[in-house]
RNA sequence: GGUCCAUUCGUCUAUCGGUUAGGACGUCAGAUUUUCAUUCUGAAAAGAGGAGUUCGAUUCUCCUAUGGACUACCA
């Protein structure tokens, strides 16, 4: 293997959201470039115009850039093998396919749709396989089968004919796939796949993908399994062409499988599970909805991490790590095999790690625009001391909300079972005194009063637990939150007082 | 059906032939906490099955089973 620059691609098709699995794949590509001192290229795919979806360029783009993954070429940035979309890349592809057919590695064919589609049935009526190769071509219509003459006829007569590779009969195909390490396969299993297209003037995926991987340089090729099967035919088709010595190396990823019962990960599991499958939101213009990480509450650095974990780890204990040391622990040598089953469980468990290292600060401003929205008022510097306070008890900012209202807005419910247990007939009396300590230690000292409540508290006999779980009650409506004398301090000892009174009014010993 | 890939606790995974098979998520139990959560401690929990190679296999080979991907003029 010569020393060349490493070069890798990230090339997806815009035919709708980018999949969580297609994000860890950008990723690995990144990852290795980066470590390897290399490029990561974003090359658009689009070549089927049917399943074009006006907003997926832009969405992918917008993942990848979410999340953090950078790319130095590509659609939108350019470089210096543009263009980086395939559809208009167009006026190059014919020319390589002339090629082959000029080296009798490929033919043009002219059976229909509908004709193959016939035979397809055909065969499968009989539990055989349909497979246009060595065996089936010289019997279609093809320029192996037809007269010269009749092949000119037919091109100049027809706009539906396409170029299809001749798969060499009877040859075993050594491939090597650096996790999987070596592959074998006999072609005479392979079909003679269809490269390009009258009908659009359109190459297929396995000729535009070869080609521009070639005329870009890439040194890897690493994407999911799925394209596996396909290996076969890819390195047939770098040895038709006579780039076998410039061949990427190649790395197929396994697939992010669903967390319970069979197959790959779907949009459906997610909206089924309750969790994204996709990075961003994304609306269709049929007006489906499809969930994502980032308004989910996700964190990228939370996401990332994440995602490298599925189906990679450096062998260490490590679990959490930044871009940075991803970059230099990844190594494609130590990718899984396997797939792996996606368990939103842990996803949750990453982001509330992420979140509790945030500073106040910062989830502050990420928490106002919430409050706002409930009508709060408030001080960035007051609900960076509220975060302070409740972020070990979130998974998300979105958490927020529930676990701090009571910080901003008196509660208007009490807690049923909270009540039931600790509001007893005397407790309104009990409650007077309390207020009655509160006034007396004036002007309010968290230190100084807790301690005065808690000498009353033993003065009078009273139980510690009683006192502070209803004195809890009456300020934040449930059993939960910090200390009772820091909330006291956030909310001011009158505030206090009349949550207190409020609380005595309105409940009832039953 | 055919081709290819895979198989360690429920899940993600560690293990370069010799380990009490380790960690994490989740679960359960304790401790801490005036509450909730955090945190801490602990527990239960795994080599798909069968042959072989070997002094010794989770680890290497083969078979079977199971799972997955692909099987388009889609990517």
């Amino acid at each position: 293997m010569s020393s060349q620059k490493i070069r890798v691609r990230f090339a997806p098709s815009p035919t709708g959201p980018l999949h969580m699995g297609g994000v860890r794949t950008a990723l690995f590509n990144y990852l290795f470039a980066k470590k390897h001192g290399g490029d990561f290229i974003l090359r658009i795919e689009d070549t089927d115009t049917n399943r074009y979806v006006p907003g997926a360029e832009a969405y992918i783009i917008e993942a990848l850039n979410w999340c953090g993954i950078k790319f130095d070429e590509g659609v939108g940035i350019g470089g210096a093998h543009e263009p980086y979309r395939q559809s208009e890349r167009k006026p190059i592809y014919l020319k390589y396919a002339q090629q082959l057919i000029d080296s009798g590695n490929a033919y043009y064919a002219f059976d229909s749709a509908e004709e193959l589609d016939a035979l397809r049935k055909e065969k499968e009526a009989k539990g055989e396989a349909f497979i246009y190769n060595y065996e089936s071509r010289n019997s279609l219509r093809n320029s192996l089968s037809l007269s010269a003459e009749d092949v000119e006829k037919l091109k100049s007569e027809r706009n539906d004919w396409v170029i299809r590779f001749k798969i060499p009969e009877n040859e075993t195909v050594k491939m090597h796939d650096i996790i999987r390490e070596d592959v074998v396969v006999n072609s005479n299993t392979l079909d003679d796949k269809v490269l390009w297209k009258k009908a659009d003037e359109l190459p297929t995926y396995h000729l535009a993908n070869i080609v521009d991987d070639h005329l870009m340089e890439i040194s890897h090729v690493i994407r999911g399994e799925e394209w596996l099967p396909s290996l076969p035919l890819h390195v047939l088709l770098y040895r038709a062409f006579g780039w076998q010595d410039t061949m990427p190396q190649f790395a197929h990823l396994s697939l992010l499988l669903k967390p319970d019962g069979k197959g790959k990960l779907s949009k459906r599991d997610g909206d089924k599970m309750g969790f994204p499958v996709f990075p961003l939101q994304w609306k269709s213009s049929e007006g489906e909805f499809s969930r994502g990480y980032r308004e989910d509450g996700y964190f990228p650095e939370a996401f990332v991490n994440l995602l490298a974990l599925l189906g990679w780890n450096p062998g260490t204990e490590q679990e959490k790590f930044t871009m940075d040391e991803l970059i230099q622990l990844f190594d494609l040598k130590r990718v899984i095999k396997s797939g792996a089953r996606f368990n939103p469980d842990k996803a949750k468990w990453f982001n509330q790690q992420y979140l509790k290292e945030k500073s106040n600060a910062e989830l502050a401003q990420l928490y106002m625009p919430i409050l706002t929205a409930q009508g709060v008022k408030t001080s960035q510097e007051y609900v960076g001391k509220v975060c302070g306070m409740i972020k070990e008890r979130a998974t998300f900012v979105s958490d927020f909300w529930n676990l701090s209202s009571y910080f901003f807005v008196a509660p208007t419910s009490y807690d049923e079972k909270v009540v039931q247990k600790y509001w007893k007939a005397e407790t309104p009396a009990m409650l007077q005194n309390l207020v009655v300590q509160l006034k007396s230690v004036l002007p309010f000292e968290k230190e100084k009063t807790e301690h005065a409540v808690h000498e009353w508290i033993a003065a009078s006999g009273l139980k510690m637990g009683e006192v502070m779980n209803t004195f809890r009650l009456c300020l934040v409506g449930a059993s939960m939150g910090p200390s009772v004398f820091d909330i006291v301090e956030m909310i001011g000892v009158n505030e206090a007082i009349a949550r207190i009174e409020h609380a005595a009014a309105h409940l009832k010993f039953n």
